[in-house]
DNA sequence: CGAATCTCAGCGCAACTGAGATCG
DNA sequence: CCGATCTCAGTTACGCTGAGATTC
């Protein structure tokens, strides 16, 4: 385990001063800098959470979406449109929910180039296990009031926005 | 490169609708979920500038930490403590950046057990020309105003103080 | 035929563990 | 001797490219 050494200052404010004496957009460099290790910092609470079922966010994102479907089941496209993974790494996170019991793969009934990827049972058990633990850890973001969650999320919509997502 | 297909709706915010159904703590994993998917678009653009510099945005930060340093050196372990990176990856990124030509390694004058990392004429060049680059992008965030990057900012600080940053 | 779907091999990068050398 | 600093070897993981098989 990497030892946590606290410093004693913000680095990202002391960075964002230095910046600023040569250079622009320092708002920018900020934000970008403090989003950055904002993420690193959750991910990483998340996937310890995670790691007790034998899943990582991104396997737990793919069964949600699978729990969310109508039929328990989806074209391995349409979960990497929906999670915004590349189709490759589909293929990689469902071989590896397959090889837990966690998913099976059939062939499309109705179209012979596709996969249907369907949740199991099991898969059903482990997202309701695994989702307890997350909500009873609130997300990793415990700290924030459920305005600056929704701050959050509407700072960061227009810029997914752009970036095309939706 | 990956084609991005745009939904026709924000599939975060119809997640967060099937997620209320079942499960609680809404706002978290609504907020935490465009978190990731922002950090992701991002850091896509960032690296997509750095390439043709041949960085990574891990290395650029190190280059900047060196840049804002009074000697234009440091020992591997601050450049650690200040990127919050492990200890081997310190090691791998200063690889990469000698090998590139735009840092040296050199004994600690004072400590036998340290190595020093300076950065290079070379390496204060590229520092330039690719800031200049990701200055001139906005930070892959120039769809938000000053004051939604200082609410980014505001929100995500508690966030990183209480993970024991600083 | 072109386009779509999925898989595989392989590359680059990053984070980490465990071990060890060196030095304070 | 203990602890700090760094390196190396090896593991795991992810995201991508390029190529190919299959099907629409």
């Amino acid at each position: 385990m990497a030892r946590k050494r606290a410093l004693p200052f913000d680095p990202i404010d002391e960075a964002s001063r230095q910046w600023g004496r040569r250079w622009g957009a320092v708002e920018q460099m900020r934000a970008v800098t403090s989003l950055m290790r904002a993420q690193q910092i959750v991910i990483n609470e998340l996937d310890d959470i995670l790691r007790k079922h034998g899943l990582t966010f991104a396997r737990f994102e793919a069964l949600v979406l699978l729990t969310f479907s109508r039929r328990g089941s989806l074209p391995l496209g349409k979960m990497g449109e929906r999670l915004q993974v590349h189709p490759t790494s589909v293929t990689s996170i469902v071989r590896r929910l397959e090889a837990a019991g966690l998913v099976t793969r059939t062939p499309h009934p109705d179209d012979g180039r596709a996969i249907l990827c369907e949740i199991t049972p099991a898969g059903r058990d482990l997202v309701e296990r695994a989702t307890a633990d997350l909500v009873a850890a609130d997300f990793a973001v415990s700290g924030l009031t459920d305005e600056q969650l929704k701050m959050l999320w509407t700072v960061l919509e227009p810029l997914r926005h752009n970036a095309g997502d939706f």
